[in-house]
DNA sequence: GCCAACGTTGGC
DNA sequence: GCCAACGTTGGC
């Protein structure tokens, strides 16, 4: 059973776009305990990704993907010249992990505003007061209920 | 650019 | 182990 992910990703930096043209993406550049642990310990190969745009003028889901591999290593923490090096990590071990990320298809822009307007959607962790992970787990309930919103027209 | 909220660091 | 200071996130 396929578990369910919101995966945040700054446009700038990797759009939904660019994932439909790469196909396959590793998400690099996590530095948070918590994100990190939700790969190592409960993401796996199958399950779904809400891929949302943060940052941005537009903030909000904007596609579904799907986790492709198991984690491995982040290759951006041994790069110096990275913003994302961790003169921490070695080879032998390493801190941060990366997962490949599989583009499944664009969605219609589904707005921040209207999923805080959704009662339906009010439990999701990415909504919390104060939420900062770029990596957060979706219920069985609040996916089907993500679903059934981008099928409807915006509002 | 502002700022609330939070995670991390490091002195003690 | 506490906690203040600092840095970052991210919506607005």
């Amino acid at each position: 059973m396929p578990r369910h992910w919101l995966m945040k990703s700054e446009p700038d930096e990797a759009s939904i776009e660019d994932l439909c043209a790469a196909g396959v993406l590793p998400w690099t550049g996590v530095r948070n305990f918590q994100a990190r642990n939700f790969m190592r310990d409960d993401m796996h190969p199958g399950d779904d990704v809400l891929f949302y745009h943060s940052s941005c003028a537009e903030p909000g889901i904007a596609g579904l993907a799907r986790i492709d591999a198991l984690p491995v290593p982040d290759e951006t923490q041994f790069d110096p010249a990275s913003r994302y090096h961790e003169p921490r990590a070695t080879r032998d071990r390493p801190l941060w992990l990366q997962i490949d990320v599989r583009f499944v298809r664009r969605t219609r822009l589904l707005p921040l505003a209207e999923m805080r307007r959704r009662p339906e959607l009010a439990t999701m962790r990415v909504l919390a007061r104060g939420n900062r992970l770029s990596i957060t787990p979706v219920t069985d309930d609040e996916w089907l209920a993500v679903l059934a919103a981008l099928a409807e027209a915006p509002g």
